[in-house]
DNA sequence: AGGGCTTATTACCTTTTTATGACAAACTTC
DNA sequence: GAAGTTTGTCATAAAAAGGTAATAAGCCCT
């Protein structure tokens, strides 16, 4: 699943900017309103997956409006994280007669917020990851594990099964080695980029017992594509 | 099984009430005690199916109280889901051996508190389910706590009877050794993942009689997977 | 055709991951 | 409370995977 939208509902600017920005950061599509009223809409325009909300708001509190919304059976299930300000709140928040799903208390470090936001939404199932990729007779199924092409199935090792899994979910595109470095093996590891060859070597050489070998194809200069079309 | 009671042990009154609405919600008998001693006297009067306790409780806490419980060979079956707050007494709870068969911290949507109580539960025991489970020639009987392969019937001891009806209800899915320690164990117990090794190893030793050993089966990097299909 | 560059292929070695047997503590059972 | 189970941990063996370098093969241009 991606473009996972969240709603910012804080009246500072300052606060709401960074939110935002880390939010892009993480990937995530942050829309922003100022307050409980101006929320309130783009909720109903564009329903985001879950919410960042400021407990103090001008005009209606934050808790309030929450509060509100988890009665609405339509909002019911939309996460809600609170973000408070340390002090004599705290320990209210914590008896969690709001419904909010997690709060943080200002000030919070970005991986913190991000982490604690991809835990909420992994916990009320918004994060679902495909069970299942399909294209042509190829079959790579996550939740088992397994690589299936027709009725066969694929002995392949972690890496490769990561790599045709990249591949699978981005088919039809030449990617470099650096980028599928980055995107396989991860931004933090370095290894060389010949590396890369080898293992499309033994893609290839797994693909070939099927006559599937041409679906990594090279891209001379540039790296590698994976394509059910010649 | 209905008419599932659970205990309720907090102090505080709002998050008791709190509690005890949600659980009725969910179909539950919820009855409630402000500290231990009360506590103590319900479950003498009117032993609940499980107990939700709150970690710290004036006078005796919670974690001490539920301690001297599991001691009671009376006791030591009830389940127990402790509450605590965020802060450093989450690692702790992992750590230490308390006895209780899962922990939340607050604040958790009630969702959630849900979830988990009906997982422990059914854990445990408390919630019947079909008092069989079959696989193609494979039988699991609840009640019995044996294995039936064909027409020969072996006893398996409790942990591997666990392991093996945790696969056999969730078949042909790769699970990591962390879940299958959490769902399988418990959350609040702390062992090695790699006793999960072990165990796979002992199961496919009683399995191997059979020549069902193919069952388990190892996914490198990243767990173990159930499945009469190779 | 040949030089220069890019990719393919293979072999090798290191690291990582899993399997297995033995042991001791904890727990049961009689 | 003694004998037998059960279960977690460790040490070691075994297996698999992953990275690198060396060499072969291929492509493109003049």
């Amino acid at each position: 699943m991606s473009s996972l939208k969240i709603l910012v509902v804080e009246d500072e600017d300052a606060i709401r900017g960074m939110l935002i920005m880390v939010l892009q950061q993480a990937g995530f599509f942050p829309t922003a309103a100022k307050d409980a009223e101006e929320a309130q809409n783009i909720i109903h325009d564009n329903p985001p997956d879950l919410i960042l909300l400021d407990w103090m708001l001008p005009g209606i509190s934050g808790v309030e409006w929450a509060r509100r919304l988890k009665k609405e059976p339509i909002y019911s299930d939309l996460p809600i994280i609170l973000l408070t300000a340390r002090g004599e709140e705290e320990d209210k928040v914590r008896g969690l007669e709001i419904g909010a799903d997690d709060y943080m208390t200002k000030p919070f470090s970005p991986k913190e917020l991000v982490a604690r936001i991809h835990a909420v939404l992994r916990r009320s199932g918004k994060i679902l990851g495909q069970a299942q990729i399909c294209l042509g007779d190829l079959i790579l199924d996550i939740d088992q594990h397994r690589l299936i092409i027709g009725d066969r199935q694929l002995e392949v090792s972690p890496t490769e099964f990561r790599l045709m899994h990249f591949f699978m979910t981005h088919p039809d595109k030449v990617y470099t080695r650096t980028q599928l470095l980055d995107q396989v093996w991860g931004r933090s590891v370095y290894i060389e980029e010949r590396t890369i060859d080898v293992h499309i070597r033994r893609l290839r050489k797994i693909l070939e017992e099927y006559g599937r070998d041409d679906l990594v194809q090279t891209v001379r200069g540039f790296g590698y594509r994976f394509s059910m079309v010649d």
